[in-house]
DNA sequence: TAATTAAGTTAGACTAGTCTAACAAATAAA
DNA sequence: TTTATTTGTTAGACTAGTCTAACTTAATTA
C-alpha cells in the first residue's frame, strides 16, 4: 500500500516523463512540481527506490520502473475519472475540476473505480481532453493538432487543451469555446496569426499563442 | 484546516456522545473505537482543547464544544451522502458502502458536497436509514421502534438498522428483507420472542436479537 | 476507610515527511 | 584545463501521530 505521498511522487514522475521524452525528470524538476525542496526528493527517491518502484543512482537520472509506471497510470487513471464526473454529473466546470480530483485519485478502492467508469460510459477523454487510461492502462493518443495550424477557411472540432491553467480554461469558455465545440477560422492575419474565428455564430479575434494550446481534429 | 486524523476523532466524539446520552465519552472509549491507545488519545485530547474542538480537564469527561460538533457533524453529512451516493448510483451494496465512505467523508469541498446533495435529491435518510444532516447541520429524528415490539398478525416497513456490522447485513439482504421492505409478522414464540416474518411472499425465521436491530416504522 | 482495580496521564522513543545548511558531483564557461 | 555554476546529496533538526512503560487519579469493594 502507497502512501498519499508516494502515489503524488509517482503521478509527478509520470507526468514529466510522459510530456517530454527527450528531456529526462531530474530531482529539481520534481522538487518544483510537488512544491517541495530537492533535499526531501533526494530522499523520498531512495525509498521509492527501495520499493522498486523507480530506477536510480546518485546523481543519475530518474526514471519509473514497470510497477511505478503502473501504479502512476492507475492514479492519473482515477483523476481523470473523477474530473469527468465532476465535470459530467456535478456540473463542476471545466478550470474546478483539477483541485477537486486531486484529492479523489487517491481513495483506495479497485471496484469504487470500475463503477465510477461503468457509470460515467467508459469515457475515453476527461473534459480538458486528456485520454482516460482503461483498466489494463492502455490509453488513446490524443489529436496533437493545434488550431493554430488551420488556415482561413476551414474548419475543425475541438477536442483538448494543452494548457490547462485556470486562466486560460476560463477564457476558453469566454469565446464560446468547450470540447466538441465546431469552429470555423474565418480569416487569418499573416503577420501575426491573428485569427478570427466563428463559434455557434460568436466571432472572436484570437492569438496565435491561444490557438497553439487548443487540440483541434 | 483540520488534519485527516482529527477529523475522525471529532467523528468517533460524535457518535459516542450520540449513541449514549447517559454515558459520557471516556478516553479508553474513543482509544477502542479508533484503534489506538489510550494514550494517544489523551494527546490529541490536549490539541483538540487547543484548537478549541473538546471541553475537558484532566481526569475529566470529555465532551465537543459547539464548533467540534459541527465539524463532526459535517463529516457526518459528508460520510452519509457518500455512502447513498455508493449505494444508489455505483450499486455498491449495503455492507460495502461503509469503508469506502470512511475515505471520501475526509475530501474538502463545500461545494462537492452540496453538489452530491442536489445530485442525489436531497435525501434524508442513507442505506442504513441512518439520517443526514441537511446543510444547516439538522437532521430528522429516525425511528427508534424496532422489530421485536410487534405482535404476530402486525405488518410494519423496515426503516434502518441498529447494528452496522457486515455479518448483520448480509443477513438481512439473505433473509430478503431491505430499506422500505414491508414485514409480516406469521407469528410469535412467547417463550424465546422467536419470531416467523414474511418479506416479500417469503417466509424466514429470526431472533429476537435480529428483531431488535431492525428499526421499523 | 483502606486496599484493590480501573481509567487516564506523562515521559521518552519511533516513523514519515518535511526543512535548512553544508557539502559533493556534474556541467558549462573562460 | 582550471574555474564557476548548476544540480543533487547528506546530516541534523522539526512536527504529527503513534507507541510502551511507568506513574497518578478516581472508583469500587471488602
Amino acid at each position: 500500500m502507497l502512501s498519499y505521498t508516494e502515489e503524488n511522487y509517482l503521478k509527478a514522475l509520470l507526468k514529466l516523463t510522459f510530456e517530454s521524452e527527450t528531456k529526462e525528470a531530474g530531482t529539481n524538476d520534481l522538487a518544483l512540481l510537488l512544491m517541495v525542496k530537492p533535499a526531501t526528493v533526494s530522499d523520498m527517491l531512495k525509498k521509492l527506490k527501495e520499493k522498486l518502484l523507480v530506477d536510480y543512482e546518485r546523481y543519475g537520472k530518474i526514471t519509473l520502473t514497470a510497477k511505478g509506471k503502473k501504479k502512476g497510470i492507475d492514479i492519473l487513471r482515477k483523476h481523470r475519472l473523477w474530473e469527468t464526473f465532476l465535470f459530467n454529473k456535478l456540473e463542476f466546470s471545466w478550470d474546478e475540476v483539477h483541485e477537486v480530483a486531486e484529492q479523489m485519485e487517491h481513495i483506495q478502492s479497485i471496484k469504487l473505480v470500475d463503477r465510477l467508469d461503468k457509470f460515467l460510459g467508459y469515457p475515453q477523454f476527461d473534459p480538458h481532453g486528456d485520454p482516460i487510461p482503461n483498466k489494463k492502462g492502455e490509453l488513446k493518443i490524443p489529436s496533437s493538432k493545434t488550431l493554430s495550424e488551420l488556415e482561413a477557411g476551414t474548419s475543425c472540432r475541438m477536442v483538448g487543451v494543452k494548457d490547462n491553467s485556470s486562466p486560460f480554461l476560463q477564457y476558453i469558455v469566454k469565446v464560446g469555446l468547450g470540447i466538441n465545440k465546431v469552429i470555423k477560422v474565418v480569416s487569418k492575419q499573416e503577420y501575426d496569426a491573428l485569427m478570427v474565428i466563428k463559434v455557434n455564430g460568436k466571432e472572436s479575434t484570437v492569438s496565435n499563442k491561444f490557438a497553439e494550446n487548443i487540440f483541434i481534429v
